[in-house]
DNA sequence: CATGTAATAAACCAGTTGCTTAATTAACCA
DNA sequence: TGGTTAATTAAGCAACTGGTTTATTACATG
């Protein structure tokens, strides 16, 4: 899967407020799929695709132990998210910049 | 629309390589719908759909000038994508704690 | 006014997503 | 062996996505 196709599968798995909630709870440490499935009102099979997508995302890693298939983050994906966003820093930060130029011709200008 | 619902829209913008490099074009600078279409092999309208997809999730913002629709990118959604990922930095900090852990075990243990 | 240019709207289509219920697989336990 | 628990597969369905082509709107200019 190339860099880009990567990006697609992780954007597109991020894309559903169920699966950011599964995200956050495995932040707490790892957890099976009934466990996962617990808060929501949802269909087990339904989780157990939620479950497939962040997988397939590699945004997730799982294991095997008897009957039980135990979820873990994978840190990785979501530091390639941080990083494709911080390619971005400059622009938001050129804005504060523009801000802070405003706020010291403000206080230049006594005015007040 | 709910900060949930937001994301949704951000992530589900950002899912999409055609989208991404369009973001990627407007970093350099505000470009018209015409110009952002030269680089692509698509047809216009699809180009005007994935643009519409951006602006609904506030990814940019568009002006007016005669015929023409500049568009230009909203800083702020982008620095909401990179604040959700730093939620997770410790995350991976934690990851290369351990790895730093195992270098210093390797190091003080002097079997070389 | 007539023509050209920028962009969007409308209608359509194939493929995907997000869910459901019912059936199935796999492992444990008594 | 037979029953229980964990999880996935299968089949089906409505809604959404990403593209197309054709038609339309809005402005500019000779």
């Amino acid at each position: 899967m190339s860099g880009t196709e990567k990006l697609d599968a992780v954007f597109a798995a991020l894309a559903n407020p169920t699966r950011r909630a599964i995200l956050a709870r495995l932040a707490k440490g790892e957890a099976t799929v009934n466990v996962l499935a617990q808060p929501f009102e949802m269909s087990l099979p339904a989780i157990s695709k939620h479950i497939r997508v962040l997988e397939n995302a590699e945004l997730i890693e799982r294991g095997k132990d008897a009957q039980f298939r135990p979820c873990r983050l994978n840190p990785s994906a979501l530091q390639d998210v941080a990083n494709w966003a911080e390619q971005y820093r400059h622009i938001w930060e050129a804005r504060f910049d523009v801000m802070d130029t405003v706020i010291e011709a403000m206080k230049d200008s006594n005015d007040d």
